[in-house]
DNA sequence: CGAGCTATTGAAGCAGATCAACGGGGGTGG
DNA sequence: CCACCCCCGTTGATCTGCTTCAATAGCTCG
């Protein structure tokens, strides 16, 4: 299957593909499987024996695990330039999570074995690695305490202010997934999400559908 | 300061530090410097520069984080053995939590630079870093996981579970550290964990102190 | 234009946090 | 060694926030 260009940058601009020299580059391009899947595609589940890492190029696949009794919990949304399965590359040998796509989505699939080879001759793959490593371990930990001391208004908040542009008191953002994906992404329901919106109609947020209009980000980094 | 043969023990055991070769191993050694602090004691703060990359030796150590009206989450407690800030080998270059001893602790300390001059040097050191930050990131997922999906009572049954010999239907063991350091750890209230605790009386878990017997770990695994 | 899914809103239930009071155990000082 | 005291842990009561269930409204896509 053949890339597109705008798939291509995608790939050239994850750190742990573009990092390297240009034939550790040129190595991934050429271990990589591009694949489509169907939106709710299983990709893999928990408890398989681990074999692919994996890059999105396009769409967004949810990393979750399960209850005994079924329920779900995503543990992190991937979206395009995204990679996961990392902490597989020299840890466990099977998945510790259940990975679904989205909506219909590409993705480049790496044999975990060729990425072990790789880092063999190319250690600053291995830097790479570490540094990918790195920001999913702190931005996991963000996840961790953030559960535990922000309400489902301070992480909806929270959220739009990181999406924000930084600069700006006032702008608008479109989703890029339905609501009920950004809910479980901030571990609530579905009605919690769409409660801690209109909770925060009041600090100058309007949502019309998948728009997002921020009136004053000060409102919001005070909740 | 002088090591123990103790410590020293504990040292060569670490993925980190025992997994190289010898000359590996040596560096590590001869880098470290070790320290002791009091119970309370502050090693760092969320957002200073990081310098130092730890080793629990004896005690335990709590990293948190706090939120903006001052309470604490915590995201990690280290005990013997645990290491802490590889992510910021090659991450970012500021502490991300804070990190405060729960009791009497020494620590090795080795300076960010210098493990990263030594990963230059020893490929094989990354390849143990990355070892590392695949199970700390795994753990915690794990730790996102369950507390989206398990009430207080099923998240001390899997602690008990976990520290278990795993084989034996029945077992006592002795917590490491206060109560109030494991209700931090599992995300609770002080008082929650205690609830948990007499609700597990019920499936056969009896708590003296720090002593805790389970009679049947088959009731456990069934919450 | 209609069918089915997504999102919103209301009402009820529950889990855990918080506040407050009490009991007990361990450490310290006498 | 004993006694005291402080702090940890427990228990009860209340409160808040989120989930769950149910019904309705709005989108989107055939």
């Amino acid at each position: 299957m053949k890339l597109s260009s705008r798939e291509k940058s995608i790939l050239m601009r994850v750190p742990l593909i573009g990092a390297g020299d240009e034939t550790a580059t040129a190595r991934f391009m050429e271990a990589l499987t591009a694949v489509t899947v169907p939106p709710r595609q299983i990709l893999f589940r928990d408890g398989e024996i681990a074999e692919h890492l994996f890059c999105v190029l396009n769409g967004y696949v949810r990393l979750y695990r399960l209850s005994k009794d079924g329920r779900e919990a995503d543990v992190r949304i991937c979206g395009p330039g995204d990679t996961f399965n990392e902490c597989l590359i020299f840890g466990a040998d099977r998945y510790h999570y259940n990975a679904q796509a989205v909506e219909n989505c590409t993705l480049a699939r790496f044999e975990l074995s060729r990425i072990r080879a790789l880092i063999d001759e190319e250690p600053n793959v291995a830097k790479a690695v570490v540094q990918c490593l790195s920001n999913s371990l702190v931005r996991t930990m963000d996840c961790v305490a953030n559960d535990r001391l922000q309400t489902a208004t301070q992480r909806v908040a929270n959220y739009l202010i990181k999406q924000g542009p930084g600069s700006a008191t006032s702008y608008s953002l479109r989703l890029p997934f339905q609501k009920s994906v950004l809910a479980g992404k901030l571990g609530l329901a579905p009605e919690a999400l769409s409660r801690a919106f209109s909770s925060l109609r009041e600090s100058g947020v309007i949502v019309r559908g998948r728009i997002i209009q921020v009136n004053d980000i000060g409102a919001l980094k005070q909740i």
